[in-house]
DNA sequence: GTCTATAGGCTGATAGAC
DNA sequence: GTCTATCAGCCTATAGAC
């Protein structure tokens, strides 16, 4: 019975790490290459993982596709909602938000360039349940940008011109730093480029100053 | 003589017609499905042209994708060459930068899509004669910013960081307008979308005040 | 669960008639 | 310049051995 049931342990063992080899190559790839740009070829080869074993565990491209999508967003789920109930002033929710951006943009570095394609593209590749999911999340600056409106602490500005703009300048600089990276290592930047603090820093500052009410300074 | 003439412009204006309607859909496509996505029966079929003309025309689909980001940015060249040279204030020569860069946006609205998604991919389909280009003309955002900080006029600030947070907050949003359409027009966004006007207006007051010297207010 | 082999469809490109 | 017909190559997915 033990011996039965470490075997499976191992086996189960097994099983995940290729499956988490495939999501890792998978987002990687999707990013850089976008859905038809990445082939399963190459994905399973980056895995060191077969081909069939996509379709074994994901149910072929498109399974995979959405499972990346999913176990992304699924660890930040719980921070995004309780900042969501949260009962702080406008600008520490809205830094608050900001944070966990960047967490997650730091944990998975090709997430930004995932969504942002998939933006690009209509969001051809989510599946109707999940799309609100992710639109419920971004509308989460709108709203405290309407708070910051309410308690007096930011002047009367557009919330959803407000919240493309952060998420916006955000999502622009996560996803394009590979590019910066490379251009740089190709010495065809002279500048090196900010790092991801200064940048996020920079910005918070910004929409610190720039959403002051009037009589706030 | 004159009859071969007419014969001949008749001719070229045939040719230049699914020229321009090749450049048209090949924009369209590639800016909503990607290099990748976009297949050369699809632009072809939608330009109501023939698929054998993208070779004949432009010497296959990487040198129609090429074709399309120059013959875009061509018109624009001579603005951009004139604001570099031009000795308004800081602030003002912003404003030009973000009126130029929304003329485009406006006369060809899948731009945006195409250069965010080159950035996305590292650069891949671009030639490396036609890269520095671009970056040059994104560098002038930087430039302008030194420029107002030697003024007096903008707080001391990041050049960088404040060059790709607008870029980035520009072509986010004019990248992803198609998306929220699609999805006010399903009923999935319960709100109306900002119009690009006010956006703009939005974010050069948002910049404005956040970029603003301590004594300048 | 993992692998190999292969099916079946679609892709970009071109040769050749008009 | 434009079209049709066709090619070779690559893609995803799967059947079947282990």
């Amino acid at each position: 019975m033990q011996l039965s049931e470490n075997k499976t342990d191992v086996r189960n063992k097994a099983s995940e790490a290729t499956r988490e080899a495939l999501l890792a190559s998978g987002t990687e790839l999707f990013a850089e290459l976008g859905f038809d740009g990445a082939t399963v070829d190459h994905i399973a080869r980056q895995a060191r993982a077969n081909k069939a074993m996509i379709n074994y565990h994901f149910g072929g491209k498109q399974g995979l596709y959405e499972a990346i999508l999913t176990a992304t967003f699924a660890p930040s789920r719980e921070r995004f909602d309780s900042l969501r109930e949260s009962t702080q002033p406008a600008d520490a929710r809205l830094a608050g938000f900001v944070e966990i951006f960047v967490e997650m943009a730091t944990r998975r570095p090709a997430f930004p360039a995932m969504i942002l394609r998939e933006a690009l593209s209509g969001g051809r590749h989510i599946s109707g349940r999940t799309l609100p999911y992710f639109i419920s999340i971004f509308a989460l600056v709108r709203e405290i940008v309407e708070q910051g409106m309410r308690e007096g602490i930011f002047r009367p500005v557009d919330p959803f011109c407000t919240h493309l703009g952060l998420i916006g300048s955000l999502v622009f600089f996560f996803s394009t730093a590979g590019f910066r990276d490379r251009l740089v290592a190709e010495g065809k930047l002279p500048l090196k480029p900010p790092d991801p603090q200064a940048y996020v820093r920079h910005i918070l500052e910004l929409m610190k100053r720039g959403l002051a009410a009037e009589g706030g300074l």
